[in-house]
DNA sequence: TATTGTTATACTCTATAACTATA
DNA sequence: TATAGTTATAGAGTATAACAATA
């Protein structure tokens, strides 16, 4: 890559700043449904099978004690479950609930409305450069994403 | 754009997180500098002319009372001056020092590292793609570009 | 002694509101 | 009365460290 010369047109910045911005926008969305950002994450890492509570926090790749919270949080809407686990009672196996899979439709099309903003002033084939690159990217970088929707559409996960 | 049913692969929250993720490493390389990354937009915004302290706050985005801090900061650094407007002694014009363009100048060495770390999975098309992307996105959001490197840009790829 | 989850605490970033000094 | 900048404060988000129960 060629030398830019400029902050405000680097990645890192540029990443920051609209980062900043979309997650801003789907919080002021996701507020009526009592969820923030990063709930959303934990209920789709959950919704394929369960976790415990250090599994999931490292899989949505911040420290157990905000895991803790989010948890509070989730529970008492009652999007998830802690279980006791028999075998090792230290554990807590966490599980969603019909209710917090409802949820997290909901929050993935509050998602798209936010995209569709962002993605304005973007031709089709653009928009969905940029989907496919992110995506790479935050793969690449051990960030939470879940499996691609085959077809383009539905979350067909081996469901339980 | 079609339906993605997925909060983790929508552009909301990849950008979001991606966004987090090169933030926190620009202020990793940039903390020997006695900078962060806010701190860079400010003196790329000031490197063509001088500002008044309000439209450098509308300029970066940010509230006026951040400016103030960002500014005592920067000035403590040597990176710049606020001179008191002698027509309306309630402005202060900030201009940046000689200092200022060189810390500004090593910034922008030091996102180009944090960039190449996070396109390390893509190809150099891809690269180039998702830079113009970005910039065009946060154009269009109102976000602060500065104007493209006159020389030092391009070249990489078969831009369609 | 190590590990799971929890609590307490602190730090960063950002915003709002009240204040000052000019106008 | 309005405006430029400042101060004080509060909220969200995250992280570290000490702690309880269990292994």
């Amino acid at each position: 890559m060629e030398p830019q010369e400029s902050v405000t047109r680097s990645l890192a910045f540029l990443l920051g700043k609209l980062g900043q911005t979309a997650t801003s926008r789907f919080a002021d969305r996701l507020a009526p449904l009592g969820l923030r950002p990063r709930h959303c994450a934990v209920l789709e890492l959950l919704s394929p099978a369960p976790l415990g509570q250090l599994a999931l926090a490292q899989a949505v790749g911040v420290t157990p004690s905000v895991v803790v919270d989010m948890l509070d949080e989730l529970e008492a809407v009652g999007a998830l479950r802690r279980v006791r686990d028999s075998a090792d009672r230290r554990r807590q196996i966490v599980e969603i609930t019909d209710d917090g899979r409802a949820l997290a439709l909901s929050a993935a099309r509050l998602a798209e409305q936010v995209d569709a903003e962002l993605l304005d002033a973007l031709d089709p084939a653009q928009a969905t450069a940029l989907r496919e690159i992110l995506v790479r990217v935050a793969t690449a970088q051990g960030l939470p994403v879940t499996q691609a929707a085959p077809g383009g559409g539905r979350t067909a996960a081996p469901s339980g």
